[in-house]
DNA sequence: TCCGCCTTCTGAATCCATTCAGCCTATACC
DNA sequence: GGTATAGGCTGAATGGATTCAGAAGGCGGA
């Protein structure tokens, strides 16, 4: 059993028609057109073509002269393999899928750098029609290197008020104030929250009132600011509020922050999460040190992922699917503009059993 | 706020030349070959190139010269945004992604034609340096469009025994005899079976053997047969298995199929099923309905997904990133070989509190 | 002073297909 | 018979960059 003929191409669509004694029109249009020539003429072309073994247009060729890549690139804050591992940008994907789906388009997945330092090349190499970029931190070298290609750009989430470019994502300081206000509502004062990264460098511990003013995670940091009003309607000040940060949205790593609040600070009653992911995990942790939720703790999260409802959580619902589709099909609309627009995606703050009355300490 | 200009290029290679005075290939060199020009060379160049709002060499222009995409394709056997639905696919997707940040290549998700008719044009006109086909059925047309291009390809899963060409997958024959025998070794001897679409038309129902010969899923034909093996090692005639087909893998079509076996066949004491979905649907049904599992009823499984070992799901596990790792290897590598290679992962047998001794009638 | 080598840069062929404007021949109609 | 029309087909310009073989100039060594 011996491999196919990888061999590079014998024919082209000249050669083909120079065999065929016509030209290089008839044979292109014999695939593009074929209401261009008579049927006829056109078959003799398909079986000459497989005669010869010509494969059809080249893409590349045919890609460089049409100035039409017929797929649309996708960034990710993190290597590609990580995107498969979070629900929420799993959705967010499938969404995004879907827009392709109907437009014909391909979609390519840009990898990152997988060791340490970017290689923003990657994005000047991608033969694409346009980019979507999610969820970026700002200043991010990634994002630089798109802004730079004369190209269609929409950004989803983050980085927020990037001038001049489409925009698909939520009203999360609004969206986590309705959490506070709901936990408040509930009687709780003594809150704990965890937070997803803050920064592009590693940190996992405690990030402070300085630290949060030097994040470049712009929905993380409208989240902390959406708590931090929602919390002040019950007169809680922000500053007393312990937010543990954690780079990985992973379950360790929320189960870890998890253990890292109540350990030191035994008297909260509720742990706001900036991630399901995390809220899960606090739930877990919550069950293993024998707290009752909600009586002992409430748990609140953000995303609204699968495992979410069977598990009781109260957080916020975001249409991730929703996201990729609007993503998507704002890339893919032709249609000229003068100004760039700006999508925000309804929310709901879903409760369910993981919050309620805050015991009286 | 107005939007980025997407102009048309201004400024190519060559009249960037032009403008500095300086050949083409030294331009291409200051963004290709830094070390072959000057350094003060290559900084004017850069510099003139920012302020004609130059973006660099156009990947279009430069796939088709150098022959190279700097992508794999990826396809599928159903419509993309399926494919993000199931979690063994998501898992595949992780490993090829995984494979392919580390060659610093794209991945081309090629979306199948959302209608009901496919058009393979979209195989034809992708760039990409090499294909992975995904679980495709017999005589698949996108298929057939992927080996029309002279191009790499290496097949996942299905079909089987295509000539000439790559595949990865697993000896599901075998890992299904494995069950078959667990089955029967506890003393199981009426057995329903579960199975997933076996033909590209939909059919949801029972599947005789007529019907089997017919499939044109070889994972599933295989899987069939395997069970078939292992079931006749306790003596059990496989003509008087029932098999109850599902074209959709997902929960609502298994909960669907296991209430038509236990119907129709009051006294089975095992259903075994092709994927987890499937099974962990089963055990939803089997809960609703008051069955005691294993006691009253034992179940079975494929993929050892996420949720299986929390369900305590007797089930085959198998190597779901591994897998996408390895098929992006395998075209991604390029040494030059002459014979197709042929790589089955391992599968465990994993026995959870799901299967147990049978009930005796 | 001359030779050889290295660095820096250039010329021009090549990758392959798309598409506009227009030509020719029949057919249709009056 | 004459003219408009449609169908079928062609010529050649065009898209933008890579790369090989080699030229020109500078420098060290003998």
């Amino acid at each position: 059993m011996s491999v196919r003929p990888r061999s590079r191409r014998k024919a082209t669509l000249a050669s083909l028609a120079a065999e065929l004694g016509v030209s290089r029109t008839t044979v292109s249009n014999a695939y593009n057109r074929p209401d261009q020539l008579s049927p006829q003429l056109r078959q003799r072309v398909l079986d000459t073509a497989r005669l010869l073994g010509y494969p059809g247009p080249d893409p590349m060729a045919r890609s460089l002269r049409t100035r039409q890549a017929g797929a649309v690139g996708l960034i990710f804050t993190e290597t590609l393999s990580y995107a498969f591992r979070d629900p929420a940008a799993v959705a967010f994907l499938e969404g995004m899928a879907l827009a392709c789906e109907q437009a014909g388009a391909g979609l390519l997945l840009v990898p990152a750098a997988p060791g340490g330092l970017p290689d923003p090349g990657i994005v000047h190499r991608a033969a694409v029609d346009g980019f979507v970029v999610y969820s970026m931190p700002d200043g991010d070298p990634y994002l630089a290197a798109v802004l730079e290609r004369p190209l269609p750009v929409v950004i989803v989430d983050e980085p927020v008020g990037v001038s001049g470019v489409d925009w698909v994502g939520l009203d999360d300081r609004a969206a986590c104030a309705a959490i506070g206000r709901h936990l408040v509502g509930l009687g709780h004062r003594r809150v704990g929250v965890i937070a997803a990264r803050l920064t592009v460098n590693r940190h996992d511990g405690p990030a402070d009132l300085a630290r949060q003013q030097t994040a470049v995670y712009a929905v993380e940091r409208l989240r902390l600011a959406g708590l931090a009003d929602g919390l002040a309607a019950g007169g809680v000040r922000w500053a007393d509020v312990p937010v543990e940060e954690r780079f990985d949205n992973s379950p360790a790593a929320g189960a870890s922050a998890a253990a890292a609040l109540l350990d030191r600070h035994p008297d909260i009653t509720a742990i706001a999460c900036t991630t399901d992911v995390f809220a899960l995990a606090t739930l877990e942790v919550a069950r293993q040190r024998g707290l009752r939720v909600p009586h002992d703790l409430a748990v609140t999260g953000f995303d609204d992922v699968r495992e979410a409802a069977p598990a009781g959580l109260t957080t916020v619902r975001q249409p991730m699917l929703d996201k990729g589709r609007a993503a998507g099909r704002m890339l893919l609309d032709e249609t000229e503009r003068t100004e760039a627009r700006h999508v925000q995606l309804p929310t709901d703050l879903v409760v369910r059993s993981s919050t309620g009355p805050a015991r009286t300490a």
